[in-house]
DNA sequence: ACAAATTATGGAAGCGATTCCAAGGTAATA
DNA sequence: TATTACCTTGGAATCGCTTCCATAATTTGT
């Protein structure tokens, strides 16, 4: 089929591995024999072949990423982190994108075959434990990003903080009924944000958990959604009017704009009527106005791609975690309650 | 390193060639000897060097897709359509996404190594012609994505009648001074509208075009952006009222967020005031009542994996032009003129 | 019961690179 | 001039698989 060094070697009159060498750049070739080879190759349109390096090489310059398609921004943000990295050091990406929940052991399995890639990113995604011991047997080099796992460099946000904060903003504003709108019960973001959420209002008093509201139907995905947001909103809204909360944190901004959509359809305003605080900030969340707690995705893309290359070279470092402390964006979603729910 | 063919030939008492047809369900084995080396692959933990079978086998289960990082949504869409269907097949997906387009010559050269990967898909993307050239020569199998190329199997939507459509819709409504918001006058999507939009204009005698607007600043990438809708409009809103459109053609719904904002800001009401149609319809236009033109983004990426595959099993097929056609939908964005400039 | 066809198996020869080792040539040192 | 050191070079061995070919063992047909 194609050119191979043989054939350059033949053509030019010289060995296969001074070929290589020319090819590699290795210093001692001389002068000469470089350009003659160089030039052989180049009329011969030769083009290496990427498998036999590999195989040779035992490298692939390759790195896998497996993130779920959670919302288009979390997802394109961390990849353009990722990919700008991978860029300057010639590094190929191969991209698991997962879909639905099943893809994810396949994906895992896949991995694990021997020079299929040479470190692995896995966003967003609870590592099932068996796998936590094929990947340290393997001293394969993994990173984890917006999740935790001891054994493993993570790099992630502190949810539990972050929502704290969040819900802290919100009493400061002089809201007394709080209540929360989150994804599906089992995922991490939901446990831990719940976790800040209820510290935050155990804390004072005078202000009253008005509930946790997780997404009713049972979707196939994390909860995480504009129609889930909007529906959760709904439910909220059939509450007697003095039993409903003035100010909701909303565990995600995706959701938060259905909650908004709800308010709106029902002819309530925002935050005159319910103050709104939410979590992520992404790109349409400064355009809409919504107050929320930004997480720096990009830097966590490029950080944790810089620690997997740390980590191929030195595949025995300690297990490495770093932790990112989300910022309150205050936009115009969250005001103070209505004057007659104002703070005894 | 790790466990080969050879270790378990040896540990099981066969032939490497018989593990081979073993590991890779070959009709002609024997039950017995089947079962007996599956336990001892098992036993020894064994995973099958990638490298190695890309090699042998001269394929890499591999494809690449090359595309900018354009609006999320229009990215996300179109990779989630090629990745579904590349898990059926067991597949893996080599993912250059472009941030700047000096990227894109870097990432078709690397797709040019032999064994990198069996087939490309290069979206949004216009080839250079000297690769062109070089695809052709070497008979590598790619497909073009929302582009066309006589040469090469292309899918994409008929810019032209889109725009076309969507003009003749506010013409529809009563208007007959229209603008028209768009990106960086040298990419594809921005000439090809245009025509339709003028096209339409040009088609009715009371009509007037009040002027096609580009973005202002030079931005490195292709102009299609919140910011450059939003200064586009602004600059728009500096006409005096009697020479300013009373509806405008967007050519993307991420600028027509933009545009949006500029209106609420300068206190004008959409579509009271000032009318709007744009082109995409991008996962928020729905949300926010855009009345756009819908591309059918995922079945574009479905579509033309699906060909790519063919592609890949009969290399000699003669190429396959698919045009989509957009579709209109209408929302809240567009409605009759202001009562004062009624149609006459 | 014997030839022919079928089924299983072992192992050598690739795939196309890298890399190490031996060796030839040249220059430097004494 | 002899010895040592260095720079180039050729080519075999290797990476870990697949696959083809030859052969042995078994089954089928007559």
């Amino acid at each position: 089929m194609g050119v191979t060094i043989y054939d350059i070697a033949k053509e030019a009159n010289v060995g296969v591995g001074t070929v290589s060498r020319v090819l590699n750049n290795h210093p001692s070739v001389s002068a000469e024999t470089r350009d003659h080879v160089l030039a052989v190759a180049q009329k011969m349109d030769y083009r290496p072949n990427a498998s036999a390096q590999r195989l040779a090489r035992r490298k692939s310059r390759t790195i896998t990423a497996i993130m779920p398609y959670i919302t288009n921004y979390f997802f394109v943000e961390l990849l353009g982190g990722i990919q700008d990295f991978l860029f300057e050091r010639d590094y190929d990406l191969l991209l698991y994108g997962v879909n639905h929940p099943k893809q994810i052991e396949t994906y895992l399995q896949r991995s694990l075959r021997a020079g299929h890639s040479d470190g692995m990113l896995i966003a967003s995604i609870d590592l099932p434990p068996d796998y936590t011991q094929k990947y340290l047997k393997n001293n394969f080099p993994i990173i984890l990003v917006d999740r935790f796992n001891e054994n493993f460099d993570s790099f992630f946000v502190q949810n539990v903080e972050g929502a704290h904060a969040a819900t802290r903003y919100l009493i400061s504003l002089g809201h007394t009924r709080i209540a929360m709108i989150t994804g599906n019960k089992e995922t991490t973001p939901t446990q831990e944000r719940s976790q800040g959420y209820l510290s935050a209002v155990g804390e004072i008093d005078t202000v009253h958990n008005a509930g946790i509201f997780y997404p009713v139907l049972e979707s196939t995905n994390d909860g995480f959604s504009k129609d889930a947001g909007c529906e959760i909103m709904k439910t909220i809204l059939t509450l007697p009017e003095d039993r409903r909360p003035t100010a909701i944190f909303v565990a995600s901004d995706i959701q938060a704009f259905g909650a908004m959509h709800a308010l709106k359809e029902a002819g309530l305003r925002c935050p005159e009527d319910i103050s709104l605080v939410s979590f992520d900030d992404i790109e349409l969340a400064s355009y809409y106005g919504l107050s929320t707690m930004r997480q720096p995705i990009r830097k966590l893309g490029v950080l944790a791609t810089e620690r997997l290359f740390a980590r191929m070279d030195h595949p025995k470092l300690e297990p490495l975690h770093r932790r990112f402390t989300p910022e309150l964006v205050i936009r115009q979603t969250a005001g103070p309650p209505p004057s007659r729910y104002r703070n005894v």
